[in-house]
DNA sequence: TTGAAAGCGGTACCAA
DNA sequence: TTGGTACCGCTTTCAA
């Protein structure tokens, strides 16, 4: 146990008859300084094994090299695997992330974000659940770099990465179509930008297939980690109540569709024969479920790649002209919960 | 983007016509220091939403405030879970997580870990993959804090949070034994302490109740995210094959669990009623599988709360005389997968 | 009860 | 190409 006190520029200084500032340059890799004194503080310092102290770093230049991440939930499957792309981003680039959770609440999203800042991260992710555009306006104005992932905020310009969610919407439907649906409901999640866009894309292929516009049904807002299937089920009970019932359901995502499975299954009724079912995530249990499920795949890692990569390039950019804006494409994945005509086309 | 620099000590000191040191003493709640001059500052304070700076705090301390969290994967629920726990723990005290992966990777464990290391983190907490002592014996040996969580290390002397793993092979196996199965088999995973005792609970439970010592079946060492199912599929299939077949199964994880029940249910037998099967993780989505399954669950939360709060006093009680070991209590929850009598007590 | 001064371990500016 | 020096913002020690 004994704490031998960790080597310092200082200390290599001294021990090379050199200056701290000399040592400093050549760690820095900078040209100012010959090649010979270069090489010999490199070897020494490989030698000794010196890891930079961060914490004086900071202070001297401002920047921690740490990203800090924001996100309703850490057991959702998306931010997991957001946050692994983003930590397989940065990481190879001397990076290290902060990771804090809002449990979908604004106020605490407000706190955990202050937090991090506190902690002068170079650069934030967010996946905000702010429902107005002042705090991160806030954010922004005080010249703190910020990245929104996922879902967006009305009113706020900020810079952006998330998933073409328009077209998640057209895609699926369209795949219900394609598997012979005509009377194609969904089942929609909260006011928020990833939900609404899922739904525009759902509207907007119906209409342009001159299919009838069913009636939507509307899942409370989820809050939490669970619940989510739950509202799946209940509105997928007051979609088998409608006089003519769907014969295909899109759900806003993975947790609603496996709730509405699960009230078909309940009324006796066959999926996909009687209704077929798409969601969206593409979670890892989706091809184990009682009946396997169809899902559009999100590419949660490549959100958390591209997220990163802003992030540091506003970080070196200093000041940025504009805001940024970068839509992830999607894809289907088929499973048995869509497959009418016997095809899969896809078994990830 | 006027980037108005932060409120420093400096600033509230002169404002107040006080010392930069008479403000700190205020802060840190010191009684060498008048109520009022106290209350004065800290009204202040609050006034103009005064933030400390970590960097210059840590630098003149020794203490980051934060908690470094190696895993093996972000994916696994098991561990989103642990981190969960030790996030809602140390963020009332004012700490913050740093996060690595090591995906199952030695050598990448030990870089991402020192690195945490070098950002001063105040302890770490680790889901170590390391098959042998010295890395972490190592650290240790410098003096810094930390606490291994899920599996431990043969031949090495640590801080530890787990769960009982001799107590889920022994709950799984009673358990199927309870619901009439007498050839129990085991679907093990790889050679580390979880999977071995939790394959050790299994046989001591089975020779306690003078059950035949079935054939164990070994599941291949998992590495990465997926193979799981894949491994736990293949040792199934070896099940299936022996001349008298079991009729329950206990298997190492979840994600093994449900490869079985693939192989089962592709050779079309019924679960439970020819093999019941239990799993273990009691992972978010156990309920709506194709066949919901049992599972020990480990209470992967709980975990993370207790490696975090035994983190943070091992901090505070600087040098520690010896090493802590706590395990976390499991819970069967039952589900059809094993209900051969056709109760289901639990239904989470 | 208060404050001056000396660090903590780097980086940046300017002079040599 | 090098090095002296002055910070960065806070805590600690010691003296007033």
């Amino acid at each position: 146990m004994t704490r031998r006190p960790p080597v310092r520029l200082k200390d290599i200084a001294k021990d090379l008859n050199l200056s701290v500032v000399t040592v400093s340059r050549a760690l820095q890799n900078r040209r100012d300084i010959s090649d010979e004194t270069r090489e010999r503080v490199l070897a020494r310092i490989r030698e000794l094994d010196y890891q930079p102290n961060f914490a004086a770093r900071t202070l001297a230049t401002g920047r921690t090299f740490s990203i800090g991440l924001v996100v309703p939930s850490f057991l959702h499957p998306f931010f997991a695997e957001v946050a692994k792309g983003i930590v397989e981003t940065i990481r190879p680039r001397g990076y290290g992330l902060l990771i804090a959770c809002s449990n979908e609440d604004v106020e605490l999203e407000k706190r955990e974000t202050e937090h991090l800042l506190a902690r002068q991260v170079d650069a934030l992710i967010l996946a905000s659940v702010q429902q107005s555009p002042e705090f991160i306006q806030e954010i922004q104005s005080r010249g703190s770099i910020c990245v929104l992932i996922d879902r967006t905020i009305p009113g706020l310009r900020a810079n952006h990465v998330g998933t073409d969610d328009r077209e998640i919407g057209r895609i699926a439907t369209l795949h219900l179509f394609d598997q012979g649906c005509r009377r194609i409901a969904h089942i929609r999640g909260p006011e928020v930008s990833t939900a609404l866009g899922r739904m525009a894309g759902y509207r907007e292929t119906l209409s342009g297939l001159g299919l009838p516009g069913l009636h939507e049904m509307v899942a409370p807002v989820v809050t939490g980690d669970s619940g989510a299937e739950e509202c799946g089920h209940r509105a997928m009970l007051e979609l088998l109540r409608l006089r003519l019932r769907p014969d295909g359901v899109f759900a806003f995502n993975d947790a609603v569709a496996v709730g509405a499975m699960r009230a078909i299954l309940e009324a006796g009724l066959r999926i996909p024969n009687d209704i077929a079912v798409v969601g969206c995530g593409n979670g890892r249990w989706d091809h184990i479920l009682r009946v396997p499920l169809s899902s559009i795949d999100q590419c949660a890692a490549k959100i958390g790649e591209l997220a990163a990569k802003m992030a540091m390039k506003l970080v070196v950019e200093e000041a940025s002209p504009s805001f940024r804006d970068s839509l992830v494409p999607v894809k289907l994945v088929m499973r048995e919960s869509s497959a009418r005509l016997g095809v899969v086309s896809s078994c990830a």
